[in-house]
RNA sequence: GCCAGCUUAGCUCAGUCGGCAGAGCAGGUGAUUUGUAAUCACCAGGUCGUCGGUUCAAAUCCGACAGCUGGCUCCA
């Protein structure tokens, strides 16, 4: 038997060894002993017996999902054993966890989670095997009897591949494996959720339920897990949002838009100046274009054939119809078009911060990341054939220079290809395609290919960012577009005096201001650096008396550019740190007699706490230096013409 | 849109079997003049999401609607 990989207890005093045979199938062993992957280090050779076995480093995760995988097979096991005619579907790993869809009469609730889990405690200290059992193709359909939805995943299955079942207990359920030997290697899991699912996804077909669960290698790393959890929900822009009067939105008014309060609206102020001054750095003129625009716009652009689900119905005005617009590009086009263009106006980088209505199904909107009314940060690069290379790296470029700025230091790319169904010249798309890696290899960024997953109209890069607590989100997507040019008619006069179809392409790179102002929430955690933050300092003055001098104090930092109150409430010191730490203000600046006798101030940070006395101006140094950015202007070629 | 759950004061939440609507925080007033994460007292605050139904009686039971929350192709 070759040996592929050993995969070993999972430093959770698991007793058997796995070996992945040729077929993946499950050969356990009894182990030598206890030994844990932390002291054995990848590479090393072990001998166990017989054979000698080498252990590798993707065994960590492979045995997880296999671990996650058998957990919903149990998971599947106890709900056939308490509930009656249950359909089922199927029952992944998932990144972090698993799932199963059933489909059957009685309604899940989170109640029936404890009788859940302790029927699955009860399989798992049964200690039952999971054995793999393969079967013909008639075979497998008479075992799956009156399983509607797993006789189609049988269907499914290509000719010529092995059909196997995994049998566990009197459970035993279609399925590729691989499978743990036995359930009482499942070490701690919980059950966390339950939702409805479509059938494959597909809007038109039953609507499953789906139970999710989390399983780890220890209890203590089960509770890691939930930890985590607990932390992405005290970090929930929602409730953040609520708390540090950022944002709200009215039933009123209508679901999926947005109000920014003022100190909300502060931040928005502040990251779109940063974004205004930095487009202009790069080369960039700013447009300004109505909300709404006539039926013909929409028609020319192809929004009312391809989009128009998307889109608000129209208003009539004068006979004539109008709709709000769910995309900048109609307008940008319009502006190119009133007047000739010469190859030497070229490339034109024209951005908006425009702001877009589009219709989301009631049931997708979720707080400020997905909401019906939002601005985008939009750009559309007209260029010729020699500038989409130079134009496509700045752009990403500049992309990563504004993760900087916003403290995202975990990129990842994403480049989608040519579909089978696409618009444009062959030789178009490969160019773009070619500038569109070119650029990626450029700036060192390791991406991933979607072969076949460009819109129609053109191939894209999209990029992603990591949180501080490892969450991936998508900002910045840069699209060809080699549909609006040939729409619109657009064109450029070249140096042969021929006119030439331009490139397109657009490209955000926060997304929308919503949906940023959401993420960078969650990020920060509500406590916004310096830079970013609404109230930057707060004065205490410890009694009565120091008012009128907080107050000059308060005037000294405003002209100094700071964003600072005072607080003149009657409560004690303690009570006016606690609020300025709850309401996350990077720092206090403590007045009592003693400071003001001195003619200083006693700093406090959000993060450090007492930072003893200064001087009002050695505090304003030291802030200013601190109250930028973190990362400055792009650094890269010359802005063009 | 679909499935499930939820909706009580500005916020977080109690409210038992259908029988007078509650607390803490926030807010207002007064007292206190305070030294690095909560001073005390009093006051005010409600069409129990909306509309309809059952009932002598509904926050509570039933229905419709609205809004919110978790999800809706990480393959058997």
């Amino acid at each position: 038997m070759h040996l592929r990989h050993v995969v070993c207890g999972i430093d959770m005093n698991l007793t058997p060894c796995y070996i992945y045979g040729h077929f993946c199938h499950v050969v356990t062993r009894p182990a030598r002993g206890k030994w844990s992957l932390a002291s054995a280090k990848a590479g090393a050779t072990l001998k166990t017996g017989p054979a000698k076995f080498v252990l590798q480093k993707e065994i960590f995760t492979l045995d997880l999902e296999r671990v996650r995988h058998s957990t919903a097979h149990v998971m599947a096991a106890a709900v056939t054993r308490l509930f009656e005619n249950v359909q089922l579907d199927i029952g992944p790993a998932t990144g972090d966890g698993f799932y199963y869809d059933f489909d059957l009469s009685h309604r899940f609730t989170p109640e029936d989670f404890s009788h859940l889990e302790a029927e699955m405690a009860r399989l798992v200290s049964a200690n039952l095997p999971f054995e793999r059992v393969e079967m013909t193709r008639v075979e497998a359909a008479l075992a799956l009897k009156g399983q509607r939805y797993k006789l189609e995943r049988l269907a499914d299955i290509p000719e010529g591949e092995p059909i196997s079942f995994y049998r566990c207990g009197d459970f035993s359920d279609l399925c590729r494996g691989p499978h743990l030997g036995s359930t009482s290697e499942i070490p701690a899991f919980k059950l966390l959720s339950v939702a409805g699912s479509y059938y494959r996804g597909i809007e038109t077909n039953p609507m499953l339920q789906r139970i999710y669960g989390i399983v780890a290698e220890s209890a203590q790393a089960l509770q890691t897990q939930l930890d985590r959890l607990e932390e992405a929900r005290k970090r929930d822009h929602r409730k953040l949002g609520r708390e540090l009067d950022l944002f709200s939105m009215h039933e009123e008014v209508g679901p999926g838009l947005i109000h920014w309060h003022p100190k909300g609206a502060r931040i928005r102020a502040l990251i779109e100046d940063f974004w205004r001054r930095e487009h202009f750095r790069a080369g960039y003129e700013l447009l300004y274009t109505p909300h709404i625009g006539r039926s013909l716009l929409w028609e020319t652009s192809g929004h009312l054939g391809f989009y128009r689900e998307s889109m608000y119905a129209p208003m009539v005005i004068d006979e004539l119809q109008y709709f709000l617009k769910p995309m900048n590009c109609p307008f940008h086009i319009q502006i190119y078009k009133s007047q000739l263009r010469s190859y030497r106006d070229l490339p034109l980088r024209w951005a908006e911060l425009g702001t877009v209505y589009r219709y989301e199904k009631a049931g997708v909107l979720h707080g400020l990341l997905r909401v019906r009314g939002f601005t985008q940060d939009d750009a559309h690069i007209f260029c010729t054939t020699e500038q989409i290379e130079t134009e496509v790296q700045r752009t990403i470029r500049f992309a990563l220079s504004f993760f900087k700025a916003f403290g995202f230091a975990d990129i990842s790319a994403y480049l989608a290809t040519r579909p089978a169904k696409a618009i444009g010249s062959e030789e178009r798309w490969t160019q773009a395609t070619a500038s569109l890696e070119k650029a990626l290899n450029a700036e060192g960024l390791a991406y991933t290919v979607d072969e076949g997953g460009g819109a129609f109209y053109g191939p894209k890069v999209d990029l992603k960012v990591k949180d501080v607590i490892g969450r991936e989100w998508q900002l910045s997507t840069i699209q060809f577009d080699f549909n609006m040019p040939e729409r619109f008619d657009i064109t450029y006069v070249g140096e042969d005096g021929q006119a030439h179809r331009p490139y397109m392409v657009h490209r955000a790179l926060l997304g929308s201001l919503e949906r940023f102002f959401g993420i960078l929430i969650e990020h920060y955690g509500g406590a916004f650096p310096l830079w970013l933050a609404p109230e930057q300092v707060r004065i205490l003055p410890l009694t009565d008396k120091q008012i009128e001098t907080a107050r000059q104090v308060a005037e000294t930092l405003r002209s100094a550019d700071l964003r600072v109150t005072v607080d003149t409430g009657a409560s004690k010191l303690g009570a006016k740190i606690r609020n300025a730490q709850l309401e996350k203000i990077p720092y206090m600046l403590i007045l009592g007699p003693k400071e003001a006798e001195a003619g200083t101030i006693s700093v406090r940070s959000r993060v450090g706490g007492d930072q003893g006395a200064l001087s009002v101006e050695a505090f304003i140094q030291q802030v200013k230096t601190e109250a930028v950015p973190s990362a400055g202007t792009m650094k890269g070629p010359e802005p063009g013409p």
